[in-house]
DNA sequence: AAACGTATCAACCGCTGGGGT
DNA sequence: TACCCCAGCGGTTGATACGTT
């Protein structure tokens, strides 16, 4: 006898979910709690498998959740984690509180890997590439020229002469023309990091657990119950439409 | 304006380890 | 000890948004 399916896959709906199915999703866990996650869609009234449920308020439901994109110094916190730890996503996502494992996974695929190759280092070792591994070496980055993509992606700016030292593996000066200048690398092992308080200087661009209905700021100890009669909106969040956000 | 390419991220899949029997 | 069930994890996929030509 093989292991029983988590779910019967016939009849159970996959993809996105809509606004009704999350919010029948929320009720009931806000109302049941959670007990055991394979008994959820039925008692909650919800095609979907158990799995797909516990997914989708894991990384979207849950009220502790912080809405926005990551800032500089969660992401200069990301790599020095990875670097001790690896991909344990679920590991590194424990030092951010309301982030969860799939949204730094996602933000580090799409978006560190290529920081750290563009200023010529691993991703893996977070150390700097070199001829033999076929990658741009530390001096070829230097000397390339950058789409503007790219410099978003490194923090630096066409239209102006500025120092980027958010990133804290490499610190220099870029020049429209002139492209990279006074580039050293930065020996990771002695870096002040966000765990110690050392960060580096960064933009405090933080969304926060503020929630909104109409123009009304809601107390954390309100949230959840008006979520359940009425779902309110995150402020910069924009998942459901103009519709969703009352 | 249309076609195409690229980036993003929500959701899925398959595997693993822990707990219960 | 062996087996089963489940939650959790990390890798991958695919739909959509966005940017470029």
């Amino acid at each position: 006898m093989g292991r029983q399916p988590c779910c019967e896959k016939n009849g159970l709906k996959r993809g996105p979910w809509t606004i009704e199915e999350d919010h029948k999703l929320m009720s009931f866990i806000l109302n049941n709690g959670i007990q055991c996650w394979r008994t959820v869609p039925q008692l909650a009234g919800l095609l979907r498998c158990g799995k797909s449920c516990r997914l989708r308020w894991i990384n979207y439901l849950r009220p502790d959740l912080k809405r926005g994109a990551l800032t500089e110094s969660e992401e200069d916190m990301i790599i020095n984690l990875h670097s001790c730890l690896g991909n344990r996503w679920s590991k590194i996502a424990a030092h951010f509180p309301g982030r969860t494992d799939n949204e730094i996974k996602n933000h580090w695929n799409t978006r560190i890997k290529k920081k750290l190759k563009l200023l010529g280092l691993d991703p893996l070792t977070h150390k700097p590439l070199n001829h033999h591994d076929n990658c741009k070496s530390t001096t070829e980055v230097l000397n390339q020229s950058f789409s503007s993509t790219d410099e978003a992606n490194m923090g630096v700016n066409l239209q102006n002469n500025i120092v980027f030292n958010q990133f804290p593996y490499s610190q220099g000066t870029y020049s429209p023309g002139l492209g990279i200048q006074d580039i050293k690398l930065v020996d990771i092992s002695n870096l002040p990091t966000s765990l110690d308080g050392g960060s580096v200087n960064s933009e405090k661009t933080d969304f926060g657990n503020t929630f909104y209905k109409g123009n009304e700021e809601l107390q954390s100890a309100d949230y959840l119950r008006q979520w359940n009669s009425n779902p309110v909106s995150w402020r910069g969040y924009n998942h459901f439409g103009h519709g969703f956000l009352s």
